[in-house]
DNA sequence: CTGTTAGCGCTTTCAT
DNA sequence: ATGAAAGCGCTAACAG
């Protein structure tokens, strides 16, 4: 790693604090074995040469690297960015370096990527939001793994749980007096999108809205914007969206047709990854997706000192955060 | 990394193929060396027990861990992701893998996390805006070193530079009549906001557009909500705003005094990170950074394989993209 | 408490 | 074209 001259090694540190490597390698590993004047002597020479572990030669020796990496289908989706973040604090904490990757949902990449940690892994946190089970269960056996927002019996998982939030939601706009609703979904297949669907249907039949169900393959602005017209004339007063992106493509499409959020239509979207960064700033249902970042590491962790059972099912909740674009109760001061 | 019975190793497959492990090695590492039908035999047995060569021996033996590290501010600023993106792209193009590191511009965080890459890493590709020059300097003297948006003679890096773009909005704005104009900042310390405010200065007086500077230490949505105050009554007809965020921050601030955009002031943004998923749809000038990532990385790859000079300064252009905020001239059909 | 020794999985001379 | 052997930097018994 050294420009000119290669880091110091243990064998060097050894050799200047006038002891056996081994108690070089103990007062990092293990400093109770040594007597407290051997570790502050070898701290001070290794620190004086600028020596620290090569954790290549450690993950060989112990089998253990001490990274993880996290896989997802799209680094720059504003969803993962807190994921990663809240992930990578995480890993922090426990002195784990992790690796990114990003798979556009491809199965070769996914293949590649997977391929090119092997040996210097303990694990891999893993969204792969359209992967068959089958597939998902196989690399779980190869493997430590965890999924994110992906319900697989058997296989360590930690889950967003947008019921609370939607149900809050729906809770608030029927407060606001909205009789008939639209919900403008995700990707058909995601697990997340089957969910918020289950969810705002029980919801919108508890508190006796009428529901109306856009069905929409892309979470994208555009498919945000065409997703308006299958809801003209359908005499909705409220919409929930998917996501946050697909509900900015809604004011565009509504503005479009001179329809203005909050004044004609309320709007509640998913998510909260524009939320703040936004005007209006949105009303939406907070992901919680740095918390699941953190969490998903921290079960990894767990699995890794197998303190914890095979199949872990760890649901985050969620709620509404109400800003400006559900309309009526006055916003916060912004 | 198996969770019931360790991956094969090199040893297993040289003796299920009934040849030397040596032979194994070169099968994957210098297949000229050996014959077609060895190599055939040598890669099917390889296959067929699920083999990859493990990369921290690899690493271990040969020196090189064909790994590097990005270490960013903030993983979830909007800037970062398209960033961390095309950093990865690349990277996979010549079967690095990557990991990310998040500091908050906290020196600590930093020396953790490169000690932490220590001996794993050949390479790292560092955005640090607020990193004193010596400091930067001196990680550069420890091991190979990329940056990013920071302009250190003697170190290779990547530059963003804002000018074009700034003199292309510029002489929009001119175009479609404005005559005084505001910029309002980003971080005084950040290389950034320094050369967008000097290309401003110099494409306004270019312009005859009289600039009213807007300072601020944020780069936040509070921040740029903040700033309208500062310009109430300074008679400025467009705003040109550090980046996307503050914009935003910006439209909510001239909201709250009922000025629109764009229907009463214009207003040009700068990074394009929010730009496509925002209504209305901002006019910005586009930061690459996907661009730059990429060749941060490719940088890197020159730099290991001594293709290079020391000396590199890589400069990626800018420019205008004219969406809804700017007002006039007819946007896309959008 | 600390030194000795034998690998971890792979690459790389050096032989043949 | 392939085998044999040494060693990358570190850890983990095992002695003492």
């Amino acid at each position: 790693m050294n420009d000119k001259g290669r880091a110091p090694t243990i064998s060097q540190v050894a050799k200047a604090a006038g002891v056996n490597p081994s108690s070089v390698s103990r007062a990092f590993s293990h400093p109770e074995l040594l007597s407290h004047e051997t570790v502050a002597l070898i701290k001070a020479t290794a620190e004086k040469l600028g020596y620290s572990p090569n954790r290549s030669a450690q993950a060989l020796s112990t089998g253990r690297s001490g990274n993880i990496a996290l896989v997802v289908p799209d680094v720059a989706n504003p969803f993962f960015p807190p994921l990663i973040r809240g992930a990578q604090a995480e890993a922090d904490r426990s002195a784990f370096c992790v690796f990114i990757g990003n798979t556009d949902e491809d199965l070769r990449k996914e293949e590649l990527l997977l391929r090119r940690f092997s040996g210097q892994v303990d694990g891999v946190v893993l969204a792969a939001p359209q992967m068959p089970d089958e597939r998902i269960r196989a690399y779980a056996e190869r493997m430590p793994l965890v999924l994110v927002n992906r319900d697989v019996p058997g296989v360590p998982r930690v889950l967003i749980d947008s019921a609370p939030g939607i149900g809050e939601a729906v809770a608030h706009l029927a407060g606001c007096g909205h009789r008939r609703i639209a919900y403008i979904g995700g990707p058909g297949t995601s697990w997340s999108n089957k969910q918020r669907h289950s969810a705002i249907q029980k919801a919108a039949a508890r508190h006796g809205l009428a529901l109306v169900k856009v069905p929409n393959q892309l979470p994208s602005y555009e498919a945000g914007r065409q997703a308006v017209q299958s809801i003209e004339g359908a005499g909705v007063t409220a919409i929930v969206a998917f996501d946050d992106i697909i509900a900015q493509g809604v004011i565009a499409g509504l503005a479009a047709r001179n329809i203005e959020v909050p004044r004609d239509v309320a709007l509640v979207a998913c998510d909260d990854t524009l939320g703040v960064a936004t005007y209006p700033r949105l009303t939406t249902i907070s992901n919680q997706s740095e918390a699941a970042g953190r969490a998903a590491v921290s079960l990894m962790n767990d699995i890794l000192g197998s303190r914890v059972a095979r199949d872990v099912r760890y649901v985050l909740g969620t709620h509404l955060v109400i800003r400006m674009t559900s309309g009526v109760p006055s916003p916060p001061p912004d």
